[in-house]
DNA sequence: CTCCGGCGTCTACGTTGTAGACGAACGTGT
DNA sequence: ACACGTTCGTCTACAACGTAGACGCCGGAG
């Protein structure tokens, strides 16, 4: 039935980098947010392709933005997280917090 | 290159839920954690994949128990997780942290 | 106009998530 | 002992997610 539409990790850090942002994100934004955060590379192509599986799901929306007077290339979007998509996102996150519970030292003795 | 070996999601229950048991953990008793903290099923597939996946990737390992006296059916294994492992998870679980900081209220909003 | 660089799209593939079929080992009732 | 249900690890196959890089459009610099 899977009725469950779990959440993989990077759509999870996606989302969160939108509502980081004030869920009216553009794209380079969510991006460098990403990077910076989880101090790695996110190549273009990961990282809308991710963008548009969630938007077909429905956890994630965008508007265009409207345009300044100045001519703009290519469409600029906002994007924001549904509610859908803070459901979904809370909920991996409950489970996994609560999995991880009581580890931080265990975790922090790795080198 | 694909130097970054990151954890997917459901892997990284599996580690959390072994250290939970205390790192010798009984394959059955890791799944029923997992079921318990994340409100959810696992089937046996997806379970024991994830456990071979992982053990493939040096993340975990395990140890025969030695069998009672009385004759036992099958392997009977108690799971750990390597240091490798625990360096992986903590390095996850902080990118993911570090991204929800201060996400709380807007995540709880969410019906 | 030609080159350059930024950025979104498309394509293709490796990795992870998942269910269910299968089968060995055990307990039970008869 | 035999047939049966149960339990649980293994195997198979596929869907979903993660990822890189090629491509092409557009605007700016020379």
């Amino acid at each position: 039935m899977t009725r469950r539409s779990f959440l993989g990790e990077f759509e999870q850090m996606v989302m969160l980098a939108i509502l980081q942002q004030g869920d009216r994100a553009f794209a380079l934004e969510v991006r460098r947010e990403i990077e910076r955060s989880a101090d790695r590379s996110v190549s273009r192509g990961a990282f809308y392709t991710t963008l548009e599986r969630l938007e077909r799901k429905g956890m994630v929306t965008w508007a265009e933005e409207v345009p300044r007077d100045e001519a703009r290339s290519g469409p600029l979007r906002r994007f924001a997280v549904t509610d859908s998509g803070r459901r979904a996102l809370r909920d991996s996150w409950n489970a996994v917090r609560t999995l991880a519970r009581g580890l931080d030292d265990v975790l922090e003795e790795a080198q």
